[in-house]
DNA sequence: TCATTATATAGGCATTTACTTATATATTCA
DNA sequence: TGAATATATAAGTAAATGCCTATATAATGA
């Protein structure tokens, strides 16, 4: 395990963003791949704007980048934060979050600019 | 590492709980020894009903055990927990607490009912 | 240029959170 | 038994949270 020691007052902030069911997911889920917003609101059900506010506290402390394709905005988790390691390691104890992302290729409804 | 799987609201629950600095060194804590209440005042200089408050959380959600010890009442992890082993590899990112404990032994303030 | 699609932001609202002070309960010991 | 100590609970409150709807901004393509 790759260790990096991150003061406490930090780690507690990692960790109330990632309390939450959504934001926890879309980690999961930005850990097997880059995620744009409108797919998000179909994995989660849940409307574009509450999609958006999640992302911006994920990304407010740097843990995903966006970046721009067209008229897409894709979100890419930060590999370069203090607490991937840690968040690697919290993923390590969750069942993988891929079927979600099949689920949306199997509707056709998975985002892709390459 | 031994791995355990736990569904993500679980896991989610977990983070939010210790997603709060005063909680997340309790646990930090009690992973290097019991501790009883009147020690946790001492250290997060807090009122006592607050830190009982902090530690109903954590024994709500069963990751720490309470037992009295003739007039205190003594916190510790709960090993059996099935998040114990997430929050094993959690703590390893953080600077060791056992500093703050070693401070209360050197004012005299540390609760010995052995 | 205009309609469509994707995303962000603003404002409102109900719920949760983390503290406080006051009080209740339990144990010890003179 | 009664005072002192340790802890828990209750009630109140300000701030934070997570959602919603409405609207603004940005890119695409006919």
């Amino acid at each position: 395990m790759e260790k990096t020691v991150i003061e406490v007052e930090q780690v507690a902030n990692v960790l109330k963003l990632l309390g939450d069911k959504t934001r926890l997911t879309m980690v999961g889920l930005l850990e097997s791949s880059e995620c744009c917003v409108c797919e998000f609101v179909e994995v989660f059900q849940m409307s574009q704007p509450s999609i958006s506010q999640h992302l911006r506290k994920l990304r407010d402390a740097g843990l995903v980048r966006e970046k721009r394709k067209g008229q897409w905005i894709f979100y890419s988790i930060n590999q370069q934060h203090i607490a991937y390691p840690l968040i690697q390691d919290l993923l390590k104890h969750m069942p993988d979050q891929n079927e979600k992302l099949e689920a949306l290729e199997a509707e056709g409804l998975r985002i892709s600019c390459d």
